[in-house]
DNA sequence: TCCCTAACTGATACGATATATCAATAACTT
DNA sequence: AAGTTATTGATATATCGTATCAGTTAGGGA
């Protein structure tokens, strides 16, 4: 963190910038609302939280973050597509322990499933280009207590 | 294969029939329609070759057969749904090798993925209780010759 | 065989999600 | 300050699927 002030908000800002997109109020609305969500969102949350933003400003703005990186597209369960925040040190790819009671998102680490896909797929002659895998299940906190609602 | 006129189409309504639902006519041009798909589709592909055939049957048709077994929804790279006849030996839950190329599918086997996610997943205490994986990539025939469109 | 009832059908409306268009506007560059 | 180019947002459009419901049909029992 370069500094206290130096917000989450400004910093996916800057990473458009760096891309040659443009700093304007209404991408700053957008970006803002989403730099305070903690869990996974749809566009559509996203846009009930932004009345006075036209609907297509606020797809566009999720294909710029998805694009650089800084969001990830997560697919529920119930196939609802949403949006999750990247940690800054994590934009790799990665796969997603998803919990379906309270909507928290962690990011799966230690796990080379890679390299045993490669191998089993090898067994079919098949070549593998690109995978989508997302996990649900019950988080450490939901384990032990009830799903708030 | 009991018998050679025993066709695809036939075992699908059996396997409809066992579970009490009836022998229609739009029902049978649908499942006819499907056992003659050699390789994944969607539901407007197959709407469209049936167009005396009402859209809700078609949706209805496909969901009852998805849930007897018979066919597998899967979702291609791009995010699209599509569905893929399941061999009848292989009804359980398992994975598939999608060629993005000529849209082969097959059931990936031999990879105990189930085993390894539960491990990295235990590693941050969290419970899984379900997935979903797809594999993208090139099959055996399309890694030596171009794609035919 | 006829009849009855529950299952089925399909036209239509509806809803959710997302993109295309395009004239007006605003941001950056010089 | 001016010009260029990206951006915006209203609107239309597209896709994919479900809900409704009156009319029809399949299949078992009398």
């Amino acid at each position: 963190m370069r500094n206290p002030s130096y917000t989450l908000a400004e910093r996916l800002l800057d990473t458009l910038g760096e891309q040659g997109y443009r700093d304007t109020g209404p991408r700053r609305a957008v970006v803002t609302a989403i730099a305070r969500k903690n869990r996974h969102f749809t566009a559509e949350e996203l846009r009930d939280e932004l009345p006075g933003i036209g609907r297509a400003t606020v797809y566009r703005a999720l294909k710029l973050l998805v694009q650089s990186g800084s969001l990830c597209r997560v697919r529920l369960a119930d196939g609802n597509l949403h949006y999750q925040l990247n940690s800054p040190d994590h934009h790799g790819h990665h796969h997603h322990l998803l919990c379906v009671h309270c909507g928290e998102s962690q990011d799966l680490r230690g796990c080379d499933l890679e390299t045993q896909l490669h191998s089993a797929a090898a067994r079919h002659q098949f070549q593998i280009t690109g995978h989508w895998l997302e996990i649900y299940g019950q988080c450490r906190h939901c384990i032990l207590s009830p799903a708030v609602p």
